[in-house]
RNA sequence: GGGCUCUUAGCUCAGUUGGUUCAGAGCACCUGCCUUACAAGCAGGGGGUCGAAGGUUCGAAUCCUUCAGGGCCCA
């Protein structure tokens, strides 16, 4: 035979891809067919691909090609997410290694590099993704910094601004001093440090006395504007209406009292710094403090730092604490935990900051998009647990602060003609800003080179919550074909780690833009871990290389060894053996080809095991199917790869092929050869989603066949009638199967060596299987016999018993000592069930069904009950 | 600190409204086979007090309470 024993995906699967790409099988355009639409989580565009990527794409891929074949129009749009943040940040850092400074290049020349280090780093997983074998309608791919997805969100901020829905704010934000942006409170991460708390004196102006603070930064006390305690702290009641004077800087500022003061906390005496703390913050407006910053963008301290001006915060933390214990200032300090809130991207301590920015009012945009996914089910959670979480950030959500200090990002269209907080319009082009701004100035003098444009950009997920909108242009567009025929999407694939950055804004977006759900379903796929339960990440180096894993699994394989493992929304353990698994799969089903391909056919009647076995794995295929569509419906991806793992590997593999494999070197009849094709086609028909490039390579093997009968496009199998007799009686057919098979291996009788077997058939059991009985155990003959045998090993099926005559003594004792084991544990069992049918509360209370069942386990025990007991007395 | 969630075989997980022989699957493991599709295979086998303790019920892995230990989100 030339087809090599061992599968090769290298080949095969770059041969197919191109081929797909070739003849378009993913481009989709609208037409009369129902569509089907998934939108890519566009990844960042200089990412690489890991294992989130990975199981999240295979997903997609999965339900992309199972829509395809189901007769859909499938359409899955792919794309990348420019992330503003992380983008700049390595564009900065490359041009730092070529010796250029940000701060020296003008905003066009730094979006030029930014630009040009798109175009040469980006994209590399997009090319990965063709790897995995994903079927994108590549034409398509969209970019969140591209012309349209530009101009999009530009459209929506002037919208939403015309709308009195962003405003301009004077707020503190999470300052990142490393980026030197702002960041969301999503991209902060708290983490615990260890710190040291300051207990600080300071000395009440017009007299000898002291009051000690505790603080854990002392460096701010330079912008402290006044001391805070609690009105009903007995220990201060004599501080009131009396003014402190902070160290060094000798400035008085009042003592205020406020209940927010935590007694316990500290000294119970608080400093307040309003441009340093978000609390302190609140405290300085609502007793109408002055507000002192102290630090410079990039947390280097600024003139009000006096002689540590120009020198970083934490530097100075060090320098000060040492001024302020020699000048006695100091008492003491203790150790304490804290939560440092550092940036997601850079690390950077976040400092609290004040300053302007633009926000989007969340309150009534987020109305639609709660009843949406809670009080209806117009859109569904997959698992539905995450419902809860969603609810719990929906209905506590705080206005989203869109702007950031980057230039990588689509820029605010914002436009200043004057120094006032309120001289600027808002504009989508700088002419429209012209006219505005004249009216608004009441300046007919104007002119464009008076106006400034906001040199901020906006927030990267305030461009991909308009995603499922903008890929077909529905934003510019409002009402044309693309946007109407395929929005809205149906299925969306994430980590629930973006529930809140991403899927509920693209909810929020959806009813807001479009008037309706911007998607079905959302699948919440789970973290990936390695074995140790860690999150799998690049500075663990834990995540293993995925080409490499390709390479060494077969993308095939890969893809299985992630959905075995894949339940939704559970983390999943990922483990390369789950692969080696996959590509051990993928090699039986490449074998069961070569088996098939290698019979010679003629013209032969049928044999009867033959027969019997096809209509069997066809009820079967059927009952399976069935079960499959069951576990999609509910987006159970790896309990219906499991149905057709066992379907393939026992069901065809083992028994069918094992039940009509003719004789070696012996040819095979037709009949038997063609229904053999046409179900191993059906099974590849199920296992294409899974396994695209095998099952391909498989199907074109087979037959020649036409680009219009590839298998990428072949009809997903239908439902046909389950014979209900037929999967019973191979059941018990297996039973007996199994029992011949334990007798040989207990008694090392080889398989080479035929048997016979007698049955006693006290449950009158149909002799249909015979025929397959004998194929798969090398039975010579079956014969049927009024009474038990002495001297042959035997095994019960229900209330059959099988003799096995063989030559030699007989252990009567064994045999003895295994019937009445099974003689206990069955009368056991007859006894719970007829305790439980003696019981009037369960006759009256159970289910009409519950009962009927249990009067057939009783009946069935009472007849095993019997034979067993003849058994033993002719063993006697 | 607040909310959510989980704990079932060595591992990863199913187990739907409490009720079929319900204690399961896959992998791993053990034993025997190089049987000419596949040793990446075939056949057979062992293995769990369902996290703990109470409770409800004719009946609990499943419902309730408490406890222990993980995880996630938010503050």
């Amino acid at each position: 035979m030339d087809i090599p024993s061992k599968y090769d995906p290298q080949n095969a699967e770059n041969r197919w891809y191109d081929y797909w790409i070739e003849h378009k099988y993913f481009h989709s355009t609208p037409d009369d067919r129902e569509p089907y639409t998934i939108v890519i989580p566009p990844p960042n565009v200089t990412g690489i691909l890991h294992m989130g990527h990975m199981l999240n794409n295979t997903i997609q891929d999965l339900l992309t090609r199972r829509a395809r074949m189901m007769g859909k129009n499938a359409c899955w749009v792919p794309g990348m997410d420019h992330a503003s943040i992380a983008t700049e940040a390595k564009v900065v850092a490359k041009l730092k290694e070529e010796g250029i400074n940000k701060s020296d290049l003008t905003r066009d020349e730094f979006l030029k590099h930014a630009w040009e280090w798109t175009d040469t780093y980006g994209g590399v997983i997009l090319d990965q993704l063709k790897k995995l074998g994903c079927s994108c309608d590549w034409d398509r791919t969209a970019f969140t910094m591209d012309e349209e997805r530009y101009a999009s969100v530009i459209k929506v901020f002037v919208d939403l601004f015309n709308k009195g829905q962003i405003y301009r704010g004077y707020r503190m934000v999470n300052w990142d001093p490393e980026a030197q942006t702002t960041l969301s409170d999503e991209e902060v991460i708290y983490e615990e440090k260890q710190g040291l708390l300051y207990y600080l004196e300071y000395q009440i102006e017009g007299s000898d006395e002291k009051v000690t603070i505790a603080t854990t930064r002392p460096e701010t006390i330079l912008g402290d504007t006044a001391i805070c305690i609690n009105p009903n702290d007995e220990r201060f009641q004599h501080l009131k209406g009396k003014k402190a004077i902070v160290p060094l800087c000798h400035r008085t500022i009042p003592i205020i009292e406020d209940d927010y003061v935590d007694i316990e906390f500290g000294t119970g005496c608080l400093k307040v710094t309003p441009a340093h703390d978000i609390n302190d913050k609140a405290l300085g407006e609502k007793h109408k403090l002055e507000t002192i910053d102290i630090f410079n963008a990039d947390a280097t301290l600024n003139s009000f730092g006096m002689h540590y001006e120009g020198k970083d915060r934490f530097v100075v933390r060090k320098e000060i604490s040492k001024e302020l214990e020699e000048k006695g200032v100091l008492v003491k300090t203790e150790q304490y935990m804290n939560n440092v809130g550092t940036s997601e991207r850079t690390k950077a301590v976040i400092e609290p900051r004040l300053s302007d920015q633009w926000f989007l009012r969340m309150e009534d945009l987020v109305k639609p998009a709660i009843n949406g996914v809670l009080d209806t089910d117009d859109i569904k959670f997959f698992p539905k647990k995450f419902e809860n979480t969603y609810r719990h950030w929906m209905e506590n959500i705080r206005d989203w602060n869109i702007s950031r200090q980057l230039w990588w990002g689509q820029q605010i269209p914002a436009y200043f003609f004057g120094d006032g907080q309120d001289d600027f319009v808002v504009a989508e082009s700088i002419d429209e800003a012209l006219a505005l701004a004249k009216v608004k100035s009441n300046n007919q003098q104007l002119t464009t080179d008076d106006l400034r444009q906001d040199e901020d950009v906006l927030d990267t997920w305030f461009s991909s919550w308009l995603w499922p909108i903008s890929v077909f242009g529905g934003i510019t567009d409002p009402d044309n074909e693309e946007i109407n025929y395929y929005y809205p999407t149906n299925d969306l694939v994430t980590g629930p780690d973006i529930l809140f950055f991403w899927v509920a804004r693209m909810v929020i977006s959806g009813y807001e833009y479009r008037d309706e759900r911007p998607f079905e379903n959302v699948y919440f796929t789970g973290l990936v871990r390695d074995k140790q339960r860690r999150k799998m990440s690049k500075s663990l180096g834990n995540s293993p290389d995925a080409l490499e894993l390709m390479k060494e699994y077969g993308a095939d394989g890969v893809r299985v060894g992630m959905l075995l493992c894949s339940a939704a929304g559970n983390d999943l353990m990922f483990d390369e053996d789950l692969c080696q698994q996959g590509k051990n799969f993928a090699n039986k089903i490449w074998n069961g080809f070569r088996l098939v391909k290698g019979w010679e056919v003629a013209d032969l009647p049928q044999p009867e095991a033959s027969k019997k076995g096809i209509a069997w794995y066809q009820s079967k295929f059927n009952q399976t199917l069935v079960e499959i569509e069951d576990h999609f419906s509910k987006y159970r991806i790896s309990d219906a790869l499991m149905s057709i793992y066992k379907l393939v590997w026992d069901d065809y593999s083992s028994s069918l092929l094992e039940i009509i494999k003719p004789a070696y070197q012996q040819p095979i009849d037709k009949k038997t050869f063609d229904e053999v094709i046409q179900v191993f086609e059906q099974n590849l028909k199920l296992l294409h989603p899974f396994m695209p490039f095998l099952t391909e390579e498989v199907w074109q093997h087979i037959a020649e066949r036409t680009p219009e009968q590839a298998l990428v496009i072949a009809e997903w199998p239908k439902f046909d009638v389950i014979d209900s007799d037929l999967i019973e009686g191979y059941e018990f057919a297996d039973a007996v199967i199994s029992g011949i098979r334990t007798i040989r291996k207990e008694k090392n009788i080889p398989m080479k060596e035929a048997l016979e077997v007698l049955v006693l058939n006290e449950g009158k059991v149909s002799t249909d299987w015979d025929a397959v009985i004998r194929k798969l155990t090398n039975v010579s003959e079956i014969s049927y016999i009024a009474a038990a045998v002495d001297g042959a090993l035997s095994f019960r099926v229900k209330s059959n018993e099988y003799f096995i005559p063989i030559s030699g003594a007989i252990d009567v004792e064994a045999e003895i000592a295994k019937i009445q084991d099974e003689l206990k544990y069955t009368k056991g069992f007859l006894v719970s069930v007829q305790k439980k049918l003696s019981n009037e509360r369960f006759v009256n209370n159970a289910p009409e069904q519950v009962i009927a069942g249990e009067r057939k386990k009783q009946a069935d025990a009472e007849a095993k009950i019997e034979t067993l007991e003849k058994s033993l007395a002719s063993l006697g």
